[in-house]
Parts: C-alpha cells; structure tokens; sequence
DNA sequence: GTGGGATGGGCAA
DNA sequence: TGCCCCTCCCACA
C-alpha cells in the first residue's frame, strides 16, 4: 500500500542495500532500455523520497525518478536472481543483491534539473526534515475546495494518499466537504502532526493502523482485521466512536469515507456541501 | 479457482 | 473523462 510512509522505508532500504556501488541495471520487458544503458555499471551516490516520488542519483544528468503508482511493486533480495516472473519493467543488482519493480507508473531517467522541477511542484512532506509546513497551510487557506480533495492534492501536501486522507479527517472530527478557507490555522497544525505520526508509525503487520486501542471493539493486544481503520473501507458498517453509519461517496475520481455524526458539516457551511452535490 | 477492486497519477482527447 | 500500468488481496464459489 504505497502511501508516503512505504516510499520512504523503500528508500532508506535501497539505500542499504545499493547505496554508493556500482550497479549493474537491466530493462527485461524492453520498455526502459534507453534508460537502463544510461545508468548501468555506475554508482548510486543517493536516494531520497519526496511524497510518493522516489530519485536514485546516478550523477549528473542521470536521476532515476521512480513512481509506483498503484500498482507498482519492488521486490528485494540476495543473489542469484530469482527465476523470472511477469512483466519486469527494471533490475538492479549490486555484488550481492538484486532488486526487482514491476508495473510502475513512472521509471524514467531525469536530469537535475528536471528533477529540481519536479520536486518543486511537489508539495510539502510531513515526513521530511526539511518540510516547509506553512507552505501547505498557506495554500489551504487560500483555498475554497474541500479539505477532502486538498488532502489529496499531492501540490498542496505530499505522501497521504486515500486511507490516510480518510483517516485523518476523522482523526480531527472534520468534514472533507469542508473548504479549506474555512479552518484554523491551528486545526491545519494538529492535521500536519497527525499525519507526521501516522505516517511514521506506518506500517504495522504490513497493515497501516490508524485506530486508537480505545477505540477498538477489542481495545487489548494488536488491531484486529476490521478494526485498523475508523471509516477506510468501511460504509455501512457501525462507527467505533458514535456507532452511526459510515458514508461513502465517489469525489474527484475516488472514494471518500467519513462519519457524519463524528465529522458532521460545520453550521453555515451548508452551503459548500450544496455546491459540491450540485457540482458532482 | 475466479473476478473485482484498490493504496495514483500522467496523458490524450 | 477514460485509459494505462498489469500487481496483490480479498470475497465468493
């Protein structure tokens, strides 16, 4: 589940394994050729992450940007290769291991200035050091779209994707349908600090956890299937907090979930609810 | 075993 | 707006 928090232990994983060596890189199904004999048998100086987006410097003039997209996978391990399977877009080997991606939506060589572009339309990541916070609470501010879709938008803010979108607004009891122009400066902080700590506690059982053990119908011991997520995936079925009904609906191309009793449409704001069922 | 849906985002039209 | 990437996981038979 590549949100944010996933791409950068990939990083710092790849970082170990074929930080500063000469790497040999192949193209097995043919479609990043060009690309593969540009970095082959160089050194991988760094890796970084920003966002969703990761960059492997090969030197000037030869940035690897990958993007897993939905559906791309990496794969890791200790030489030999392992025998070939589907379609491989990219392989990487070092002395000693081999690394393996299928299905990116993007695995393309970059030039530093591409690279700097790139990253310059990103927004903020909270699980960066050098992260610049007001500049996301300044775009959302300026904003009258939904905090649901500004969320998502990965110029505005970098790394959350849908379930942490979902999760963190019902962590901060707000409606997605609420515009941006209309919170506090403070609720934006508190949402940055969740989400620098949702996203750094990440991954638990390969599963990312997002409840609080209080919460939970079964409060002892690890989350239990069902029970990770508040409203993620789960429509229909009772609130841990209030016991209402959690509420799906398709907006900007995705499904949001929230809880309307628990994240219920603040008192004037009526009308940014209106205009977004009148626009769908 | 089979099939539908999903954690994204770029691009053509 | 819909298609592409073409994987993984789950529910269901």
């Amino acid at each position: 589940m590549p949100e944010g928090n996933e791409l950068h232990r990939h990083a710092t994983q790849h970082a170990e394994l074929f930080g500063s060596r000469i790497i040999t890189v192949e193209a097995p199904n043919g479609r990043f050729e060009d690309g593969a004999a540009l970095l082959n048998r160089r050194k991988l100086r760094s890796i970084e992450a920003y966002g969703k987006h990761l960059f492997y410097d090969f030197g000037p003039g030869r940035q690897l940007h990958i993007h897993l997209g939905l559906y791309g996978k990496f794969r890791t391990g200790e030489l030999p290769f392992p025998e070939p399977r589907g379609a491989l877009r990219l392989r990487f080997s070092s002395r000693k291991h081999w690394l393996e991606l299928r299905g990116p939506t993007a695995c393309e060589v970059l030039t530093g200035t591409e690279r700097e572009k790139l990253v310059a339309r990103i927004g903020p990541d909270p699980l960066r050091e050098d992260a610049e916070v007001a500049a996301a609470i300044d775009r959302i501010l300026a904003s009258r779209a939904p905090i649901g879709g500004l969320l998502m938008d990965q110029s505005v803010i970098s790394g959350i994707g849908n379930i942490y979108r979902a999760e963190l607004l019902f962590r901060a009891r707000l409606n997605p349908f609420r515009a941006g122009n209309s919170l506090s400066k403070r609720e934006l902080l508190k949402l940055w600090r969740d989400a620098r700590a949702l996203l750094r506690a990440g991954m638990i059982d390969r599963r990312i956890v997002t409840t609080r053990p209080a919460d939970r119908p079964h409060p002892s011991g690890n989350a239990r299937r069902g029970e990770t997520h508040y409203v993620y995936r789960r429509h229909r079925l009772p609130c841990f907090v209030c016991g209402g009904e959690i509420s799906r609906e398709e907006f900007i191309g995705r499904k949001l979930y929230w809880c309307p009793e628990c994240q219920p449409a603040v008192e004037g704001s009526g009308s940014v609810r209106k205009q977004h069922l009148l626009s769908a």
